[in-house]
DNA sequence: TTCCTTATTGTAACTTCTTACAATAATAGA
DNA sequence: TCTATTATTGTAAGAAGTTACAATAAGGAA
């Protein structure tokens, strides 16, 4: 539980409290080191703070999100997992197996210096996800 | 409701069936010309053959959308829309308005080979969606 | 046309996600 | 420390999306 004081001063930069609820979905997230569900999420927060609600949770994911402490990340269908936003990165995901592969922003700069020119919009750096098959898919 | 007819053949060929559901829901799409949700497509699909169920739409679309009749595009938070396959394209939105501009495919290419060659997956050409702010919401 | 196969659908129950609003509690300032 | 402000939360209700399975009907073959 201590994990979440580290984020303590940020969460106070941008105006935002600090409160069990946070505390408990950031240890969360901190821990299991990859991708969860807001259900995931809220599953494994209640053990935490046994007085979680569902809400409280989806509304939490949003703003963290929001101010950068998360990643919102698409997964095939519509659905959405979310986790520490640490370094820049994107997923290929497979669309039969669903398994998931990191990649790198780098290669994506160019392109997106190539869309702002050409639409106007202000790119920002959130994540973007690819689908295909894996390699143990294709045959 | 005649336009749906167009679609007969290539839906037979693919081994699927021509059924007044399937029908009703390719004729709202083709008329809409852009992207609905599912719950659009229901409520006005819902007007050319009043029985139509929730689960037959999703599944639908689903189905529809892995024989590539039509594109599946993640849009903000989680939500996803469905409009009719016809040329490969991605989608730019702005979070804060909603606005969205399509961007063509081509500048993609290149960035699909790399990340094909260094992870193994095999890309297909589904929907990418980018989130920025537009021209208006930079101010 | 009739029958058979099986893809497709509807039903019912459920899970996930959202919304509006009143109650609570975290923080800044006295 | 106490108080006032207001961000944050829980409640309650509902909307959206999913699942399993039995009933139906589309399309091929006799």
């Amino acid at each position: 539980m201590t994990c979440a004081i580290n984020y303590a001063p940020r969460l106070r930069a941008q105006g935002l409290r600090i409160t069990p609820q946070r505390n408990a979905i950031l240890h969360v997230l901190h821990h299991s080191g990859g991708h969860l569900s807001p259900t995931q999420v809220f599953e494994q927060a209640r053990k935490e703070f046994p007085g979680l609600t569902e809400p409280t949770v989806y509304r939490t994911l949003e703003d963290l999100a929001e101010k950068k402490f998360l990643l919102a990340a698409h997964v095939g269908n519509g659905k959405i997992v979310y986790e520490l936003a640490e370094k820049q990165h994107h997923h290929l995901i497979c669309h039969k197996c669903g398994k998931t592969v990191e990649v790198d922003h780098a290669p994506l700069d160019l392109l997106y210096h190539q869309f702002e020119s050409s639409t106007g919009y202000k790119l920002d750096s959130s994540h973007v996800t690819f689908f295909g098959l894996c390699p143990d898919c294709q045959s």
